[in-house]
DNA sequence: CATGAATGAGACTTCATTCAT
DNA sequence: TATGAATGAAGTCTCATTCAT
């Protein structure tokens, strides 16, 4: 009577509980395997995706057995959202502590606003290609479950708001065009890149990553009506 | 999705291309049934994904025995496959006829670019917005079987590529900006307006179809250099 | 993926739908392989109990592969349960055709007390007996699940309730002793030849059904105050 | 129960019956251990049921590290012929202590024997209300392993082999009925009160324990044939 | 002694696919 | 062709029990 019977017979009132996460391991050792766990499982989910990725496959990619996936985890959403949550530190890193730093830069000047853009392209294709086999199955199983999807939007709200403030300032100070609705462009020219970067990585292709940066800024800076330096008036 | 599944989708990646086995249907009861469980697949896909869909909920749908549907396809792929090659007709009347119209309008004169890009645009919103839910799964599936990354590389680069010669064009006549590589801007504009379509369509957003139209055409314009009528010098 | 996920992934809203009772088989061959489970599952619950009946076993006994089980129930549970409503035919006929017998014998006489206690205590351990264990299990499970223990409670309630309206009858007509509760004797003396059946089954006993028959009906007809005919005044 | 409790059960029904393997604890720390494991046990046992009851829940309600439950027992079969020895010293106390009195009250004169009766039935419900929850788990175990089968029946034929041997006295002295069979009776009776306060800890009733008890004792009395003080001739 | 992590056998379920009618 | 029952491989999950610290 393995599992199942339990509830079923009991109604599920009395231990069910809703998702109770399970606790974080206590001990060194304990925090090395959920560790080696996760680990397994980025590899697995970019490898298979996640529909087509086993459980057995992470565990056995950890060199744990069955079992012991259970011990951290209590299902494969589980511990692709825990994957998420960290994956998501590492690309705050690179991506957003560029965008954090003061709006000068070293001589002390008003940074200006092409390189702006160029920078956090370039942060932004640098994370994403590093973990792009993960973010390509994030974006896939966004569709499907809330929790997912609700981090996804959250990261890319966080990003696509940063930029529509810039977009209005740029639009206060004249340096931006005013007929653009901050919003949607923000929505869109994020979106821009994230779509490049998206196909760019299924497909094999041999952009390099600097004229990539380059293009999609100058896109970007025209779009916005940010004069690029050195480009035709 | 119980163990064959995986299977058939990584030897799919190798051999599934070209296999229709199938032969179509000779009767017109034969036909009935077939386009019944195309139509039961479309509304399937559209709601549970490519994963997580069923046959057996297809067939339900389409009111047939299961072991109807392996009258007429052999397996999932198959069904996926025949849909999107139905899809494709659909979107190529209203979105890409449009772009088949001799670029000059009525009275003769060499269309507005402006407005090319315009009718373009809103040819594309409307047609995703119609087949929204089974286009993300088509992007979903893109990634994992090469059939389907095939149909969806050459729609996509049908459409990329139409871009990237009129962008040649105008960068030629003087109308865009030179310093443009237009094959990453084709790449990066089109994607721009499916991702914004994409995430349009995931959140319930309450922006109109013809406000999206204008603030992306207007991002594109300005992006390559384009004038825009009645918008500043 | 097997099995849990899609539930997991979308929040059970969508297909779940309570618990579907599966529906009856449609054609001959169905309506045998159902019946085959149902009677393999008698034989395994009798032999094993609830608990340690395995799913499994009831499709090897039934000679149907493991899958076969879910065409026609979804859980040990169900076919639990429909077992015990075939069951409960079966007890029905013999235990209480017998008492909706007219209140007269085949003479035109009133039927006498005893001889009515006597048949109907015969007619309840000889059909308890002929389904000693699987009743043994019905028994222990009762407690466990509250459909099955209604299903129980129903039963004996039935039994108990008609019980309980012969004893205020003869309250009324001075054949039994006044100072009962008519609600509280039916309950204890049901009880009491449930439980005697109970032990008589788990312990290989050797008393015989006819003597043990007798026995209960004296207690019984002496409890109430009934005049045993050949009795001592 | 996980795959190995069904063949322990099995096995168990032939070997159980003496193993009490583990030593008792030698220091202070270890009988609070122990007895915390048991006073455990009867929760969630009560609660769950025996076939339900998972040695981890045992574990976490004594506040103990899984590992240590095998410190002080070897199996589930183990803790809970440990839990039932200790509660029958309990049901001894108030149920048998009763009966071991002199058979006189203090004035010297031979008990009335319906008050007997009385006495004994409301010592035996108040004794099993107090421990219901643990007592129908016992009864549900019994059929399914010797060793609880033993413990079980031993209780039982204990307090039926003493009422066997009332009855015999009593036929003996001319107090009741010489038609029955006292060992019958004995168990027929016997049972009836078990199973009555049985019933009536399943469902909610309302009867209230003194009136149960003189209702019972009076159904017990008549069969007999024992003169109940103050009813009819 | 206590702890909590590790193990793995075993049971459950699903569903694509085949087959007899 | 249509039907619906039968099959079984594959994957999920649980939990008693062992073991290193």
């Amino acid at each position: 009577m393995a599992g199942a019977s339990k509830e079923q017979l009991r109604d599920g009132a009395v231990r069910t509980a809703e998702i109770e996460a399970k606790p974080l391991p206590m001990t060194a050792r304990g925090r090395r395997s959920r560790q080696a766990l996760l680990d397994a499982a980025n590899e697995v989910f970019a490898r298979d995706g996640f529909a087509d990725a086993r459980i057995t496959d992470i565990a056995d990619t950890a060199k744990a057995a069955h079992g012991s996936f259970y011990t951290y985890f209590s299902s494969k959403e589980e511990i692709f959202v825990a994957l998420l949550k960290e994956l998501e530190e590492d690309l705050r890193s690179p991506a957003e502590r560029n965008a954090e730093e003061p709006a000068e830069s070293e001589d002390g000047q008003a940074r200006d606003p092409y390189e702006s853009i160029l920078r956090a392209n370039k942060a932004y294709l640098t994370a994403y290609r590093q973990h792009a086999a993960i973010m390509i199955v994030w974006e896939q199983v966004a569709t499907l479950n809330a929790g997912v999807e609700d981090l996804r939007r959250e990261a890319s709200d966080r990003f696509a708001g940063r930029i529509e403030s810039v977009i209005r300032h740029w639009q206060e100070t004249g340096v931006a065009d005013p007929a653009l609705e901050p919003e949607y462009a923000a929505l869109a020219l994020t979106g821009m890149v994230s779509n490049f970067v998206y196909r760019w990585s299924a497909r094999g292709s041999d952009y390099t990553l600097d004229k990539a940066a380059e293009q999609l800024s100058l896109l970007w800076a025209n779009s916005l009506g940010v004069r690029v330096p050195g480009n035709r008036a």
